[in-house]
DNA sequence: CGGCAAGCCTAG
DNA sequence: TAAGCTAGGCTTGCCG
């Protein structure tokens, strides 16, 4: 990687300091650093023999296999480019060592049909081998990056821990240094700090990823985990098994499940390179490490000031600049910013009209390019600076000393911004900032020109792309690494405060032009930081892009360049504004489009701290509203919505909450969030399975007793599964996640959600009138359900279970617990059966639809003991439980 | 019941 | 240890 990532920098008067010259040769050599990085990419997964329903604990569990894939980037004739392959412990192995072969599955059809071919297999006979193996392996194929899902409780991080487990220290034998110590650690289990960040593998010479860390910057998701992403990404649904289920497939004596095993895992590791592929991770690292000029690893797991002064010190450097470095005290006592960015409060309502949106274009870097705001042009506030004179006086958080002379002489080429900073103008001294973002802006310019003309070269137009992508990133955070406050290594409150007193000013400035110019017949109605929402009463949606176009040239000439309010094509008809950085609305870029984009922001919709059935809702109510403009009809939806949820016909995932788990340190005593209680819950039973900090981890709520509080109620999905007592809490969803979203948004048109669900008829629930003692606690099973005969003799009852057969609870207990053992077997293989089922993808759900002819066939074939008409009433029994 | 802090996630 | 920024809306549980 380091072979092509500097040099640009020391070349012949480089166009700009980063050394982009956008020039035809200069993308003939990217491209062709481009199609192939000569990289070569190795993903690791392993499976182990675990024991009952626990995770894999490297203390006790050996490894039985390993998998791999390897992508190897280098133009095709020189080699394939994609090898999998597995090292498998197999103690009846006769041959002594290992043996390696390329396999002929014995059961072509069965194996074809999951894709296991053309594996390159080897067999060993114990684990000390594996590791010797694995080894070599490593070395054979020499890979710059390794990968695993999940590195810190599986895949490499399992190795390298069951590796110390028994004695063997194999980090520096694989990294590429294997004489130093220097570079290769890994913390195994508990690391000082409690959290779990930083308990990262390092080996010399070779990149290692943690995949789902790395996505969850890429791609916003509400579960992290690799079905979830294959699908989002590779748009396969892939099945997940237990391990459990795993590991009685592997060790079954006849080895007729083996396959099963190797299909899953190999599904995985080829996954993992796919879906590196698929966003092209490599690729736009690679490039963001070119842009800023830092290294791979450091992309991805550094933040954005480092980002920055990278970028900022190769500026400052020849400059004779020498950056600040303030002490923790300093930085404490540095003034508090005093102003803020300008967000309107919203005229909150339903429009009609056509609203059009402008915004200003990179405001912030405008801001430090237009009036040379920066570290290097300040000179201070203007009311320390006049009384300071010889003296030192307080700058950001440091001191600064200025001779009278010098301040004398530049009286006339100082500018000064809004809160009282004074700014040398850019004859005297541009600054290093404002040169730098110009910079980044003016290549960013060049470089979406050359994408235009690049259109067909994929990895080249990749490449552009994700170069531009990483200039943009840059110039929006360079604001906020002056106003950094606690973590900053150079903050700046006069530079940051002038920046965002001119950006308010600015805006402020917009909003009194178009409200003064009466032709325009225009109202501001909401705005934040650097956008405008200008509602065009009784204008066409032509007119407002004609009005909306002039509206933006105007105020465009009020403001010294690069400074641009932009009609951002963009408006909306009809829209909702609810609060403030919360609306909709179907969204208009250009003249001619026909159909609308749906646009929300900030609503829920778009938020991941609610279930599926929320946004989804949500979401066709908006659209039901937009095109219709028929609450009847939305009534009518939501309703059906409704009934579907209390008669418990919803899909699970629908209902499926995800929220960051923070690490047990990352709560204060005596939170009581889902996501913590779920990890206790799960650090009892098993330490291994406890979520990793930063893992979003799902959760469901289901019934219970009135009157507990609402943590009580939160169970993880597969709980959902294993026992099915447990019933979601429809009225939950309604009344406390489903209604709410709605009635605000409704709410602005005088119409109360609530009602609707107060007025709907609804299903007959009877709930017990005394639950008493532990009995009722153990059978809570039916004291929530909607029923007025008895689960057990079907005698007709007011209560949940009949007198009768509550005087009897041995037999009740036997009936109960056998048929829902029965319900639980039948609604465990219809969910398998379901998930892997091809059937239905255009779907893009799992069914679990009686309906579902494939479904009912398979599910039929797998119950050969039942007969169709028993098992169809079995299910419509279950399914309506 | 209202006010408040903690927690989560988004806009810009 | 290393960590861009602030505003804002919303839910939940606790307290007076």
């Amino acid at each position: 990687m380091s072979k092509q990532k500097t040099s640009q920098i020391d070349g012949p008067t480089p166009k700009n300091s980063f050394g982009f010259r956008i020039t035809q040769q200069n993308l003939q050599t990217a491209k062709a650093l481009h199609q192939h990085q000569y990289l070569t990419v190795m993903s690791i997964e392993i499976h182990a023999e675990t024991r009952g329903e626990l995770s894999p604990n490297p203390e006790m569990d050996p490894i039985q296999v390993i998998f791999y894939s390897v992508y190897n980037d280098v133009p095709e004739s020189e080699g394939p480019q994609i090898t999998t392959g597995a090292i498998i412990v197999d103690k009846t192995s006769s041959t002594p060592g290992s043996s390696q072969e390329k396999i002929t599955p014995h059961k072509p059809t069965l194996l074809e049909k999951s894709g296991i071919d053309n594996l390159v297999i080897s067999y060993v006979s114990d684990e000390q081998e594996l590791l010797d193996e694995f080894i070599q392996l490593v070395h054979r194929w020499d890979p710059d990056v390794m990968v695993g899902f999940e590195i810190q409780m599986l895949s490499l991080g399992y190795i390298l821990q069951r590796a110390a487990h028994l004695s063997l220290n194999i980090c520096p034998s694989l990294s590429r240094l294997p004489g130093t110590k220097d570079g290769n650690r890994f913390s195994a289990e508990k690391d000082p700090w409690g959290a779990d960040y930083n308990t990262e593998i390092h080996i010399a010479g070779r990149i290692v990823l943690n995949l789902w860390r790395v996505l969850k910057h890429e791609i916003t998701l509400n579960i992290y985990d690799f079905e979830n992403v294959a699908y989002h990404v590779l748009h396969r649904r892939i099945p997940l098994y237990s391990f459990k289920s795993l590991s009685s497939w592997f060790n079954h004596r006849t080895h007729l499940y083996r396959w099963r095993v190797i299909d899953h895992y190999i599904t995985r590791v080829k996954g993992l390179l796919q879906i590196i592929d698929q966003l092209d991770i490599i690729g736009k690292t690679s490039e963001f490490a070119r842009v800023f000029g830092i290294e791979f690893y450091d992309v991805l797991s550094r933040g954005s000031q480092y980002r920055v002064e990278s970028m900022m010190l190769r500026l400052a450097k020849p400059m004779n600049y020498i950056p600040v470095s303030p002490s923790v005290h300093q930085r404490a006592r540095m003034r508090a910013p005093e102003c803020i960015q300008l967000t309107l409060e919203p005229d909150s309502k339903f429009y009609t009209n056509p609203v059009v949106v402008l915004d200003f274009q990179s405001l912030y870097p405008s801001i430090m390019i237009a009036y040379n705001y920066c570290f290097s042009t300040c000179m201070g506030r203007l009311d320390l600076l006049a009384k300071a004179h010889e003296g030192q006086y307080e700058f950001g958080c440091t001191s600064l000393r200025q001779s009278p002379s010098v301040i004398r002489k530049l009286e006339d080429d100082i500018t000064i911004s809004p809160n009282g900073c004074c700014f040398v103008n850019q004859d005297v001294r541009k600054g290093i900032i404002s040169k730098m973002v110009e910079e980044i802006l003016n290549t960013r310019i060049m470089v979406k020109k050359a994408m235009k003309s690049y259109k067909d070269d994929k990895a080249l137009y990749r490449m552009l792309n994700a170069r531009q992508l990483g200039l943009k990133l840059i110039a929006n955070v360079t604001y906020g690494y002056t106003g950094a406050n606690f973590s900053g290594r150079m903050p700046c409150i006069e530079v940051g405060d002038s920046i965002v007193r001119k950006a308010r000013e600015s805006l402020e400035r917009s909003i009194k032009l178009v409200e003064e110019t009466p032709r325009w017949g225009a109202r501001v109605v909401y705005g934040d930081t650097d956008s405008l929402f200008i509602e065009m009463k009784g204008k066409s949606k032509d007119e407002a892009f004609v009005i909306g176009q002039e509206i933006a040239d105007t105020i465009s000439n009020m403001f010294p360049k690069p400074m641009k309010l932009k009609f951002e094509k963009v408006v909306y008809l009809p829209c909702v504004l609810q609060t403030k950085k919360r609306y909709v609305g179907f969204m208009y870029e250009t003249r001619d489009q026909k159909e609308p984009v749906f646009d929300a922001k900030g609503i829920e919709t778009v938020r991941r701290d609610n279930c599926g059935a929320v946004s989804k809702i949500l979401e066709r109510c908006i659209k039901i509203l937009f095109t219709s403009k028929d609450i009847s009809q939305v009534k009518q939806f939501v309703i059906r919505q409704c009934q579907k949820l209390l008669e418990g016909k919803v899909s699970l995932q629908d209902c499926v909450f995800a929220k960051e788990y923070r690490g047990m340190a990352g709560y204060k005593p005596g939170a009581c969030v889902p996501a913590l209680q779920i990890a206790r819950k799960r650090l009892k039973f098993d330490p291994r399975s406890e979520p990793r900090t930063g893992e979003r981890v799902p959760y469901i709520i289901v019934y219970g007793t009135p009157g507990l509080p609402l943590i009580q109620l939160v169970r993880e999905p597969r709980d959902m599964i294993k026992d099915p007592t447990l019933r979601l809490n429809g009225t939950y969803y309604i009344t406390k996640q489903i209604l709410p979203p709605l009635n605000r948004l409704f709410s602005l048109l005088g119409v109360d959600v609530f009602m609707w669900y107060n007025e709907m008829p609804k299903v007959i629930r009877i709930v017990p009138q005394s639950v008493t003692g532990a009995e009722s606690k153990k059978g809570t099973i039916s004291q929530y359900f909607a029923t007025s005969n008895c689960p057990v003799c079907d005698e007709q009852t007011k209560q949940a279970i009949c007198k009768k057969c509550m005087n009897d609870p041995q037999t009740t207990t036997v009936v109960l617990s056998s048929r829902i053992q029965h319900w639980e077997q039948i609604y465990s293989k219809l969910t398998q059966v379901c998930y892997t089922c091809m059937g239905c993808q255009d779907n893009k759900q799992p069914c679990i639809s009686l309906d579902c002819p494939i479904l009912f066939r398979r599910l039929q074939a797998s119950q050969d003991n039942l007969r169709g008409d028993k098992l169809r009433q079995d299910m419509t029994k279950m399914l309506d439980f």
